[in-house]
DNA sequence: GGTTTTTATAAATAACTATTTATAAATGTC
DNA sequence: GACATTTATAAATAGTTATTTATAAAAACC
C-alpha cells in the first residue's frame, strides 16, 4: 500500500509513547492539548465504478441510503473508525485518534470490500483534517478577545465559543470562557502543535486572560 | 473591468463578421460548425456576503428560491443571457452565443445589482465552457464507431447519440447517425475548431461514414 | 400530427444530504 | 435532574437542486 504526502511511519513510535498518558503533554513548551479526531481520504484503483449495493448485501451492518446520501457508511472496531465509501472508490475515514491508525483501518475496509467481490488496488491515504482539544489554563474574557483579536467572531447567543481563524498556520480555534479550546483544520500534527503554541502566546500577549484560578483557590471559596 | 485568461477583444471583429452568415464556415478546412452556447463565470470583490433577497426585492422579475437552489436567477436581453448570482458574489453567465458578449452582460448585471444597493467591484470573467453544433456531412455507422473509436460509448436505447470523449483536445462529442454533432467542454473557440477538425479527420480515417447522400440522390429516391 | 418530457454532454456556481470529534450554553422533553 | 438536540468549526467525499445549448429518439399526452 503506497503512502501519500504524509509520511507517518516514523511517527508511529512517538504516538505509541503518547498513548501511555491520558493527554499528550509537550513538556518543552507546557502545552496542553490532545488530538481527538483525524479525518483521512483514501483513493484506490478500480476498473469500474463500485456498485455499493453489492457491499450492502454482503455486509448487513453497513448503512446505505443513496436517495439521502451517495456514500455507504461502514463502521469498524480496533481501531474504531467510520468510513464513507463512494461509487468512485474514494473513501473518507473519520473518528481516528491517531493518523497512524489509518493504514490498519484501510486494510480492514479493503478486505471487507473485496469480500463483496469488488476488485480494487493501491489504496492511498491522505490526512485531511485533525481536530484537537486543549486547555489554556486560564479563564478568557471573550468579549475582550473578540475586540483585540483579528479574525475573531463571538456571538454568545448563537454559540458559546469564540471562533478564531488563525491565518498562519491556517487553522480555526473555538475558544471558550473556561479556557478550553478546540483546534481544527490542520492536516499535520506538527501544525496543530505550532498553532496551539501560538495561541497560548497570543492569549498572554493580548491580555485577554482573566484571573487564573488554581484548584486551591476554588476550594477556599467553596468552604467560605 | 479586468479581463482574465481569455483575450477576446481581438476576436470581436472576426466574430462580427461570422454573424453575417448563418453558420461559421472555415473555408480553409471545410469545417461546418457553430458555437451555440458559452458559459462564463464572474468573480467580484465584495465587502460582505450579498443578501440576495435585497436583489429579489428590487428586481421583481428575478427568480430566487433559496430552499431549492442557493442562486438567484436573472435573465437579461441584448444580449440575451441568464445569470446565476450567488451570495458569495460569484456568478455564472449562460446562454451566450459569443464570448465577447460576456462583458456587456456583466456590465448590465453589475448595474442591476448596484441598483439594489449592493456594493461590488472588479468583476473578472472566465469562459468555462463552449458548446458547438456541427455537421460531418455524412451518415455515421454508430455501431461501428463505438467499436473502432477509443473512449466511445453508444447505447441507443438510452440515448440516440454516441458519446465520444476526445482526449486531446479534451472535449466531448455527441455524434448522431445523421452526421450531426455536438462538441462541448472546450474553454476557447480555437479548441473547439481543433477538436471539430480532428473529429472530421478521424471519421474519415476510421471508415465509420456511411455512404454519403447528397440532396439529388434523396430527391430521386423520393420520386420513385 | 403537434407538443412536452426524458434520455445524454460539458462547465461553473453553492447549499444540503452524511461522517467524526472536542468544546459549552440554551432549549426541550421525560 | 438527566438526557437529547441544537447552535458552531474543519475536512474530504458525491449526488441533487438550477442555468444554458445544440443534437435525436422514444414515450406520453392532447
Amino acid at each position: 500500500m503506497a503512502e501519500e504526502e504524509n509520511e507517518f511511519d516514523d511517527l508511529e513510535d512517538e504516538e505509541e509513547e503518547e498513548e501511555e498518558e491520558d493527554e499528550e503533554f509537550d513538556y518543552e513548551s507546557d502545552l496542553d492539548y490532545k488530538i481527538e479526531n483525524v479525518v483521512a481520504t483514501v483513493t484506490v484503483e478500480i476498473t469500474e465504478k463500485i456498485d455499493l449495493n453489492q457491499i450492502a448485501r454482503k455486509h448487513a451492518e453497513v448503512e446505505y441510503n443513496p436517495e439521502r446520501f451517495p456514500g455507504l457508511v461502514m463502521r469498524i472496531e480496533k481501531p474504531r473508525a467510520t468510513i464513507l465509501i463512494f461509487s468512485t472508490g474514494k473513501m473518507v475515514v473519520t473518528g481516528l485518534r491517531k493518523a497512524a491508525e489509518a493504514e490498519r483501518v484501510v486494510d480492514k475496509v479493503v478486505k471487507n470490500i473485496r469480500k463483496a467481490g469488488i476488485k480494487l488496488a493501491n489504496p492511498e491515504i491522505t490526512i485531511q483534517n485533525i481536530v484537537a482539544s486543549g486547555d489554556l489554563h486560564t479563564n478568557i474574557d471573550l468579549n475582550m478577545a473578540a475586540i483585540v483579536m483579528e479574525y475573531a467572531m463571538y456571538e454568545p447567543e448563537v454559540f458559546p465559543g469564540l471562533i478564531y481563524r488563525m491565518q498562519d498556520p491556517k487553522t480555526v480555534f473555538l475558544i471558550f470562557s473556561t479556557g478550553r479550546i478546540v483546534c481544527t483544520g490542520a492536516k499535520q500534527k506538527e501544525i496543530v502543535r505550532d498553532a496551539v503554541k501560538k495561541l497560548n502566546q497570543q492569549v498572554r500577549d493580548l491580555g485577554v486572560a482573566k484571573k487564573e484560578l488554581d484548584s486551591s483557590d476554588y476550594q477556599d471559596i467553596t468552604f467560605i
